[in-house]
DNA sequence: CGCATAGTTGAGCACAATCAAACTTTGTGG
DNA sequence: CCACAAAGTTTGATTGTGCTCAACTATGCG
């Protein structure tokens, strides 16, 4: 199925065969999308959503100087924008990053579901709540670490993210994004970023070259982030005991 | 009605009667409580939400050194928790900041309303993606703005927001907190936020003083703060030239 | 090969943190 | 109403992190 990677870790096991099916059903796809391609762009009606199949789609607001601010990355299993169901338009961008594979879902096919779906919708909300718990651990890891803290602690969500869906596997997963798009997500300069990949190499905790990152030491990675991943609502199944340590 | 504010100036008029006075039969109060009085704490198991009816509410997290960051400043009329309801557990704190008012509806009854009304469903669901869109705001704030900025930032969407409730008129609010509470908001410290208002009060733009918020020049303000108040998703009928002049 | 994009390094500067101390306001009990 | 304590605000001096600007190197692609 297309939604097979929807909530996996986080709760899917809770949905019904029937509301996955139900749900399977309302999304149509796959269609392919160029790296570096805008989906929505903020303000416009949006009158279905987007659900990611493959690859890595960012969300985004620009500064008045036209500088990027990331507000999220979403991983192949994420509906990237959910959440334009009840708004009915964005307040922000939504581009690929590398080449990216999608479905797409109509908010009338959504509002059937809603209506004869409780379950189903509940967990819906759910999902992009989800997303409001990373926004607000974005909000912490800006106001209160330092460069490398900032980067650690996003190498250390993406790793758990992308175990839960089976892309992460000992610290190693492919992330294929420059060092300019990094600095965007995580409030630095692209300059700065460099310099502080640097430092996390010298330190031996992690290295990202080339669109790949691995993990040397995720305990001491996770300890300069300050991770606790408990917001990302992990099924108590997932194991963490590798960053919990 | 306890919940007259709920969604004011945001969306409120689509809910149909009966659906407000569902929503409004649901929820017990109104409930005292005193300032600096957590309401919440991250990880505990929430069986009902909170409704502010009066006062202020910030929901935060701790670094390590127990050093807090602000995630959210809940005003009247605010659905404080709501997305407790499908998560059923919080990732963060939540604590009063002035003495406060506040009702509350238990998920049972929260089950009960998804499973009949789905448009007020909807509605509540939005109310958080509100949340949500405001937490994205303020990683924008974080990550490309200066303390100026930030400060200005923050000061601009809560007139906005407490205009739409009736609080703010003619850019004076009442704010009683602290200037610590607004650093651990801003992620600078009390000491830079300080200085930063002062600075702020001698380009005469704004002013601070014993939790009360004046504003002087609102549009130079919100243009220190590239403030853009769409992602507030006020209806149309709100009055925001002041800002976007 | 030539060009474009991305990454790397250095020097100087600016903004904000830190530390420390004085000062002011607020609230409380005598 | 005053004395006192506690909390909050203000100021100064110093340090440090990250930005700016600029040059240079790699990498990949037509």
């Amino acid at each position: 199925m297309l939604t097979d990677l929807f909530l996996a870790g986080r709760g899917r096991g809770v949905i019904s065969p029937e509301d996955l099916a139900a749900l399977d059903a309302i999304v149509s796809g796959p269609h392919e999308v160029p790296a570096r391609t805008t989906l929505i762009r903020r303000g416009e009606p949006v009158e279905r959503s987007t659900y990611l199949l493959d690859g890595y789609v960012c969300r985004y607001m620009d500064d008045r100087q036209g500088h990027r601010q990331l507000v999220a990355i979403q991983v192949p299993g994420d509906f990237i924008d959910l959440h334009a169901y009840p708004m009915k338009r964005l307040d922000h961008d939504v581009a690929t990053l590398g080449p990216a594979r999608v479905a797409y879902a109509d908010h009338r096919a959504i509002d059937k579901l809603v209506r004869e779906r409780p379950m189903l919708t509940r967990m819906l909300w759910y999902s992009t709540l989800l997303d409001a718990a990373m926004h607000r651990e974005w909000i912490f890891r800006l106001g209160r670490l330092g460069a490398n803290g900032r980067i650690a602690h996003l190498m250390c969500e993406l790793d758990v993210r992308l175990s839960m869906v089976g892309l992460s596997k000992d610290g190693r997963f492919s992330l294929p994004i420059t060092q300019m798009d990094l600095a965007e997500a995580c409030g630095v300069t692209n300059v700065h970023a460099n310099r502080t990949l640097r430092a996390l190499r010298d330190r031996d905790l992690m290295t990202f070259k080339s669109g790949e990152v691995v993990i040397h030491n995720l305990k001491a990675l996770a300890a300069l982030a300050e991770f606790e991943p408990e917001y990302l609502y992990a099924d108590w199944s997932v194991d963490l005991s590798q960053v919990e340590g």
